[in-house]
DNA sequence: CACAATTAGTTGCGCGCGCAACTGTTTCGG
DNA sequence: CCGAAACAGTTGCGCGCGCAACTAATTGTG
């Protein structure tokens, strides 16, 4: 806050140990990789497999356009992601018979197996983190994530 | 606030769209890509030549590896970028006196050109950003931003 | 004072990314 | 109906990334 308001007063030089974008994207990063000891080292999964996996996982089957539109990574991200799950065996594929250009994504049993085990682990992760939060900090912080996502007219 | 403490009460599924971490990634890469329609639309510069400027900048000459300490880049990724400036003429080296390992990154009078044309209307973006919280808002983020990078153990 | 360990910075390499182009399918306008 | 446009999904390509290995200079230790 501080920083904040002292160095927007018309200072010339710009530290960026003290820019909120820059923080952010640090924070954003740091908040991934700690994640991602959990979905990477134990269960093998990148970002993108991670995504789909909670995104199939969290439905009865969806198609990869809906994945993509949901979890807002480009397609091909999304397209390569299940075929290296399906390499894995951890979800198949079957093609929609309303519409032959879909094809449903869906967990296989040791996908259901995996994802079963994953979910509850990530989100003791997220507790973890966010109780580092005073009641205050949090509810300014999610108020802050919603007035943001808003103004950048990032769809919910 | 409500989705999170709803979503972490003990459900099943999860819910990407009201994960805190996954959330914090897409807000992180909305407010890059919407900072860097100036640095990189309007001066060609991309993410590690953006925070290269904004370093060498704000100091009078300093070591690629103190911009890699300072931005938390990869080495190597700095290294890069600095030579991409260098070969825009937007900065120049030197190699140190006192160690000759080293190389003192400084501005070109061209780069301190652009970098005072850049950083107002950087630092103008930023506060158009912030604008759209209110001070509970404001003061509850960058709290929430200091603790989470000191719980996750990112240095000042 | 020599030699091992450390440090600054660069480079070769494999990989994952997004763009653009493509295939196959469905929809819609005339 | 038929052809154009739209859409789901995949793939070829160039690029930037981080890792590991490298060069060159410095520091520390016996």
């Amino acid at each position: 806050m501080a920083a904040v308001s002292a160095r927007s007063a018309g200072e010339l030089g710009l530290e960026l140990a003290g820019f909120v974008p820059y923080r952010l994207n640090r924070l954003a990063v740091g908040v991934s990789n700690h994640l991602s000891e959990i979905y990477r080292e134990r269960f093998g999964l990148d970002i993108p497999e991670w995504r789909v996996m909670a995104t199939v996982g969290s439905r009865h089957g969806c198609t990869a356009q809906h994945i993509a539109a949901s979890t807002r990574m480009h397609k091909t991200r999304v397209s390569r992601a299940i075929a290296h799950l399906e390499q894995r065996e951890l979800v198949e594929r079957a093609s929609s018979a309303a519409d032959r250009r879909e094809r449903e994504v869906r967990l296989t049993k040791a996908g259901r197996r995996m994802y079963a085990e994953l979910v509850p682990l990530v989100l003791e992760r997220e507790r973890e983190l966010l109780a580092c939060l005073t009641k205050e900090h949090l509810r300014g912080f999610v108020g802050a994530l919603e007035a943001l996502e808003s103004f950048l007219g990032l769809p919910d």
